[in-house]
DNA sequence: CTGAAAGCGCTTACAG
DNA sequence: CTGAAAGCGCTTACAG
């Protein structure tokens, strides 16, 4: 039914052999100019495009980038992130094989059965995957956001990017507003250290920490707990948490930012719109996306890693952590 | 490098035909338990895993399924509903693979390069592309969201549903909020149309339409050309739009819902917390994931199609809405 | 400058 | 109950 290479060699009077090479461009080898458009156009004129299966068998590697997602949501930030990623490497020729790492089949076999040219890690993988990869010479490009350039975790980071602006403010009792979503915890936890970690660099107190869900009512008991341990200004896990934080102040009777501050994280669009409009941290995630192409085709030629973008995260600050 | 099934065959001391046999318990032929018990016990010691590329060759298709997405922006919506569609598929050992129709490169490459087992196709497909997939033997599942069962055409079943509402708390004269975003303005021109015809259908004027970039100051153009025209009531084409309608309303002086109403669409937890709450039309997303995917098991199973789960759309009132 | 042949890893008639 | 052999579509040494 599908039209072979061997089909476009029949209909252009060459064999196999030739039909490969032309359209491969194979370097070393010299085709006639006659046969070589004979074949092109024979190739377009039949609609010939190479079995990806066949191709993967022969060379051992597929065209197909493996994307390992984490267990988490995709928000909005991760999600231009890996449409950016997925044109750049569709200039390449090269397909993105999304994987949500649900743990429904080990890693192992996944990448077995796909053999990918190439694994983006948005997750950190298992000791056992990371080994197995190394060994199959598949490489890895970590995506994680661990490392920040200044040595600290790129999440502590952001954490103490928020309490800092506060603190500048003239905010001197830090609250935290995680998620309960049990699938964030872990990053939650790394962007909590960094909260506690300013404040104690400070000379603030503990961070009062409470985990929000993203409902009204959730908020409106952590806002009283926040109250009754006097917190003056709220660091949100992103956004839409920060989002449910003033709706929670406001149903508690109190005002943003005359008695709490609040700052989120994303810089989404709405954060703009909300009363008052929400602070926020920008993550530049367009140089975040266009960097990670870039590992990720250094990775595939062989090339040095480029250059880090510097630092990527910025506070966008609002009337909602107006100092005072 | 990779361990085959000739190594498995060997490590256990019979042929590839007998490895294979138990490795896929093709059905109608008997295995001894003893030599059974040993292949799988090699297998699994071995670390086997049979390549996804020899399978496909083999079989003329592959274990992915190819996810094709319009070209606009993926909101939480779609978002959702592709990570419930990959799980449900990866039960079954299926892989999705998603591509954004960028037109990087002609469809027609990619379903012949990949071979995949099935299509989902978020966009309309075109002709050329729908004639090849069918001659190739590909089922497609259409998940464009085209015909609600009411006959109507989806998108502008939801503008209907927002004018009826609108219309419903005392509004007469009713504007339109739409989208600078060029990638979606063929879907956002089904929305307007819902919204046309549910205003000619209630004898009330044609909307005026005005189309939004997320940002205050043309949602404050906005305003003031609805002002202009003596608009009481807007639908803006998603939630995003519709908190910048809010916002745009503030900045303009005027209030919601004395003023003028607004509704949205997708019901984010966000527009909850929006002051005032934002009324929104919810797409019960899990269930319309839950059918395309039974739809495309269907497809996969050669069984009947699945019943259409019923109205998914439903207003959801919040303050910004009240009726006068 | 071009072609015949081998082999990537799998499955499945076909023999035994 | 099990094995030897062919073939899926491609690329690439190796001959000519």
């Amino acid at each position: 039914m599908a039209v072979t290479s061997a089909d476009v060699a029949r209909a252009s009077g060459v064999s196999r052999t030739t039909v490969s090479y032309v359209l491969n461009a194979t370097p070393g080898v010299t085709i006639s100019d006659a046969t070589r458009a004979r074949v092109l156009e024979t190739a377009a004129r039949l609609g010939y495009a190479p079995s990806a299966a066949a191709r993967t068998l022969r060379a051992g590697r597929s065209d197909l980038v493996l994307a390992v997602l984490p267990d988490w949501p995709i928000g909005p930030v991760l999600d231009d992130l890996l449409e950016q990623l997925a044109d750049v490497l569709a200039e390449r020729g090269l397909a993105m094989l999304v994987h949500h790492g649900r743990g429904t089949r080990p890693m192992a076999a996944l990448w077995r059965a796909v053999q990918p040219r190439t694994v983006v890690a948005f997750a950190e993988l298992a000791e056992s995957d990371l080994r197995a990869l190394a060994q199959a010479g598949i490489q890895v490009v970590d995506a994680s956001g661990g490392a920040h350039e200044t040595g600290e975790d790129a999440q502590a980071h952001i954490g103490r990017l928020q309490v800092e602006h506060l603190a500048a403010g003239g905010r001197r009792r830090i609250g935290w507003a995680g998620t309960t979503d049990a699938r964030l915890a872990e990053f939650a936890a790394r962007r909590l250290e960094g909260v506690a970690g300013a404040c104690a660099g400070l000379g603030l107190e503990p961070p009062v920490a409470c985990d929000l869900d993203l409902t009204a009512a959730s908020a409106e008991r952590a806002v009283r707990a926040w109250r009754a341990a006097g917190v003056d200004a709220v660091a949100a896990y992103n956004d839409e948490v920060g989002l449910a934080v003033l709706a929670g102040v406001r149903a508690a009777g109190l005002a943003v930012p005359d008695d709490v501050a609040v700052i989120g994280v994303d810089d989404v669009p709405v954060a703009a719109f909300a009363c008052p409009p929400l602070s926020s941290v920008d993550q530049a995630i367009g140089r975040h996306a266009a960097y990670l192409a870039a590992c990720t085709l250094a990775v595939l030629d062989g090339g040095p890693a480029p250059a880090p973008p510097g630092d990527l995260h910025t506070v966008v600050a609002r009337a909602s952590s107006a100092a005072r």
